[in-house]
DNA sequence: TCGGAATTGAGGGTTTTCCCTCATTAAACC
DNA sequence: GGTTTAATGAGGGAAAACCCTCAATTCCGA
């Protein structure tokens, strides 16, 4: 495999931090990673809702599925379930396509097939996204697995930014209602308590809470507890 | 100001990721950034909450008070304000020291007293750590600020798998096993996803949750998600 | 005066969490 | 040996939380 000098990296990931449009992200990506065996590139932003974890696709590149059909995020999470992997790991990781078809992840990818590098991107409130580069004869040195992750990281920025825009600005600060609501949550009371003690209707507190999760663009109540701690949008009880 | 050469640098990010001993990425931390100028570094990792930020100081390199006083988390929160702006901010960011011994989050360090780059680092459940890099004569191109994040992001990692073992020992009211499980809730995971991440039945996931619930002495899950912040106890563990 | 947030509430569901009890295994400790 | 704790898992059912959409207020700033 060719090493790429490291002079060239470094000046790549710089020319990617500020690379004007998204096919100038993607020249810069493939000219990194095709020498390694990387012909397949995708990079998607994850949802904060559940489900379906793949929530946009900000590029594909290369022929995913060995049919020419194109990628969207419903097909490439129905056809690449190892995606769903990123939700239960904590860092990259390599994964293989076995013989009967399905997906798996591995230490080390060997054999002939598709096979690839997944890299998990994370904020300031988790998981927000992912890279994924695949090929069919990759090379898996640490230094590559180090220049992937410096890839994705810096590449996976600079497409939110070019995509979402100011939508990626720090979730804005709570309402006074749902402050309220959600410090119930946090000290323990049920949605029927808070309604009784706010004086509203067991629905509204449910809504406040809905716009709460959504607003900081969290999944669950829980992590949004955890997220407000965060932010200080929750002003933590004093111990006894 | 010097430029690395690239080889060199990504060889050293290389060798930061399996540095054997904090005494190790010390010195080639140091190694990288003090030719620009940088000659204060500071590591440390951030609690959940948003009150005291700095849980712990990985390690700190350089007289950062101009007096030779040693740097704890307290001092260095109580000196160095500036820090609270991580919790904030969604990258990195320049300070400098201003005249009337305040701090400010400038776009472009400029003066002749201390100043610095702050590196925030993310994790599953939002920030985890911050590197702080300073000095009174520091480069600012684009060039050093992503060679700054890269051994940041690097660095940090290396540390938190260097020294959290003995972290683990402090006396703790949750096992192991409840603190994962409850960490995974607060980064916003279903029961199910939970359950497949850790290979366990979604049964003994709840199993765990109510142990929790029950010990620190809560009514929902919600709650001892506060509760465990505020003790400390809400950690991922990772397995590097 | 118009558009946008905040706040309130509902209908009509589905999914997830939580509740109780009981049981097994493997360490750790005296 | 006994005892305690951690970790695992189950059955069965009840409660709570969550999902979508729609809509009426009020109030504030452009």
């Amino acid at each position: 495999m060719m090493r790429a000098p490291g002079d060239r990296v470094l000046e790549s990931l710089l020319q990617l931090g500020n690379a004007d449009s998204l096919d100038n992200v993607q020249a810069i990506v493939c000219r990194l990673v095709a020498p390694l065996g990387y012909d397949r590139v995708l990079f998607f932003a994850t949802t904060a809702q559940s489900d379906p974890i793949v929530d946009r696709i900000y590029w594909a590149e290369g022929d995913w599925f060995g049919d020419g059909s194109s990628v969207d995020a419903e097909t490439y999470q129905r056809r690449c379930p190892i995606a769903q992997h990123i939700l239960t790991a904590r860092g990259p990781f390599f994964w293989i396509k076995t013989a009967d078809h399905g997906y798996r992840v591995v230490p080390k990818p060997t054999g002939s097939g598709i096979k690839g590098f997944q890299v998990p991107v994370y904020g300031p409130i988790g998981l927000e996204g992912a890279a994924s580069f695949g090929g069919t004869r990759i090379d898996s040195a640490a230094r590559t697995q180090l220049l992937l992750e410096l890839v994705a990281a810096v590449a996976f920025r600079r497409c939110r930014h070019l995509l979402d825009g100011d939508a990626q600005a720090l979730p804005r600060t709570l309402s006074v209602r749902e402050r309220e609501v959600l410090g119930w949550v946090a000290a323990g009371r049920k949605h029927a308590e808070i309604a009784q003690t706010l004086g509203i209707s067991e629905r509204t507190v449910e809504n406040h809470l809905r716009n709460v999760r959504h607003r900081i663009g969290v999944k669950t109540t829980s992590q949004a507890v955890q997220a407000a701690i965060r932010l200080g949008e929750l002003i933590l009880p004093q111990e006894d």
